[in-house]
DNA sequence: CTAAACTTTGACATCAATGTCAAGGTCAAG
DNA sequence: CTTGACCTTGACATTGATGTCAAAGTTTAG
């Protein structure tokens, strides 16, 4: 598959592909004519990073996060103190994101759920399961 | 307290500080000589609106939320139909980045617990409760 | 073959969040 | 009173993530 239909399943501009590929958060055969070729998985890969760029990571750290998944397989993986402290400190922060963010959910939530509208809630369903703790 | 204050407490610059108020997000009093003046409140709302931001929501959208928060007195609020489904469109991209995150959150967390250098898992130790339900 | 739709690279533009610097007022300690 | 630390406003610079446009090659449908 070629990058416009890449972008268009993922639902991200094609100019935004070729930046990631800059960027080094992804890669593409190239086709005899120069064409970029992709894969489903990597509609998956782009997606992830889109998300993960749309959560306020910054490409450079989505790129360490991506080689971590990558290398998921590795039973005892061995790094140098200091990166290991670097991912300590990434975690703690995406762990104030995560609670930051749940906490706004819940706002919104509530919110509509007390508005005349709170349809909206089930129409938009997606996971409406019970309040997970504010982790 | 003053703006110098504030921002150390809250962990950010005295630049951003006024940037907030600029967006509208924060408000001042001034003192007689035109300093701006707060309190404990403050700093909280100033972290607040730092991780909001740091977690990709514009400053657009934290406005939205914090007027949420600050009106979440009212027992039965109404809101234009409009509002309700920018809201619930809001929500849903908030219930993604969230699962984004808890995705690369059990991601680093794993890759250490599997390091050499577990141990700054429990350094840093923060809220290492149960794994959460990546909701 | 031709026209439309795509792709390539590269440059330039934009927008939001920040940093930084300057010129001047305020304040507190010595 | 003077000096250093802090505050004010305002302007300008930067950085990262994007959009957009242009010139040129490719592919595909008719």
């Amino acid at each position: 598959m070629r990058i416009g239909e890449v972008a268009r399943q993922a639902g991200v501009s094609t100019r935004l592909v070729r930046y990631y590929e800059q960027q080094d958060l992804l890669a593409a055969t190239r086709g005899s004519n120069g064409y970029r070729e992709y894969d489903e998985d990597d509609v998956a890969r782009v997606q992830h990073i889109a998300s993960l760029v749309q959560s306020g990571i910054a490409t450079k750290l989505v790129k360490e996060l991506l080689e971590l998944e990558d290398a998921a397989a590795e039973a005892r993986p061995s790094c140098p103190r200091a990166v290991a402290d670097m991912l300590a400190t990434e975690l703690v922060g995406i762990e104030e994101r995560i609670a930051c963010l749940s906490r706004s959910r819940d706002t919104i939530r509530d919110y509509l759920a007390r508005t005349e509208h709170a349809a909206v809630l089930s129409e938009h369903a997606h996971d409406l399961g019970a309040r997970s703790p504010v982790e």
